[in-house]
DNA sequence: TTCACACCTTACGTTAACGTCAACGTAAGT
DNA sequence: ACTTACGTTGACGTTAACGTAAGGTGTGAA
């Protein structure tokens, strides 16, 4: 276990974010540094939240679902039941992404097709006026 | 070609989403209907770029981007050097799509993964708990 | 004619996700 | 002692993408 631990600006700079983005993830709950006086120190595992929060920015997710997400990774084991509701959250949530990762799919190569079209269209017409200044 | 036109709570109810964001597409220059007096009509083609519009949507794209694309489609082919900047504009969407693809597929599946690795941790510590309360 | 719709415009409200000061503390180097 | 660098907490500002009334128009059915 990599017990390295982070200030605030180490970890703004690694992921091209401002100190003032981690804070505000702070603020909303998805995160909980330990602290120093007041300053912040950032664990391994902090850093691996982080990532998780900006992969699920990229992939449109909220910071809610982020949020989410996160606390699949820490369950508070407390019991069974808590932990048949975690599993069913899991799961859901695998089926949403898998849905979103078809769509995506689907859409992006719907979009690349179509710019492939509008390329040819663009070319034949400028092709059409270069015949036509001879 | 299709001469069909549409009403705005026809396009409104195809898609599921309220005829407010019909008319705020059209505040920010995405769509240009028809008028009857004052009342929109819009034409296949219009329903065709409020289609791109929701692609773009679930892609994570701004609507300015979106506007963008849709120019693509319809090129004022004035004279070629606009048309040979509107085919560098194609080029280079293609591109940034492609990476985009890329990026999303490699964050899906990372997620994908771990999602199964956590509901594979919890139903070990499911496992454990009722072997204990025996 | 009066009612019910479907449409319109204008305009203020809302939410998420930060940006941008201001004002301050602290520790290291010169 | 002074500057520089990095950290902190408020707290107000901003942008995108709509939501939500409030009030007016036009048209067909009862």
């Amino acid at each position: 276990m990599s017990n390295r631990s982070y200030s605030i600006t180490d970890l703004a700079t690694d992921f091209d974010i401002t100190t003032r983005t981690i804070r505000f993830y702070e603020e909303k709950g998805l995160l909980n540094p330990e602290r120093n006086g007041q300053t912040r120190i950032y664990s391994a595992a902090d850093r691996i939240k982080l990532k998780l929060i900006l992969r699920g920015k990229r992939l449109g997710l909220s910071l809610e679902d982020s949020k989410d997400i996160i606390e699949m990774y820490h369950p508070e084991h407390d019991n069974s039941p808590q932990i048949m509701k975690l599993i069913d959250k899991i799961r859901e949530r695998r089926r949403l992404i898998k849905e979103q990762l078809r769509q995506q799919l689907q859409d992006l190569n719907d979009m690349l097709s179509e710019l492939d079209q509008a390329e040819e269209r663009c070319v034949e017409a400028l092709e059409d006026m270069q015949r036509k200044a001879q």
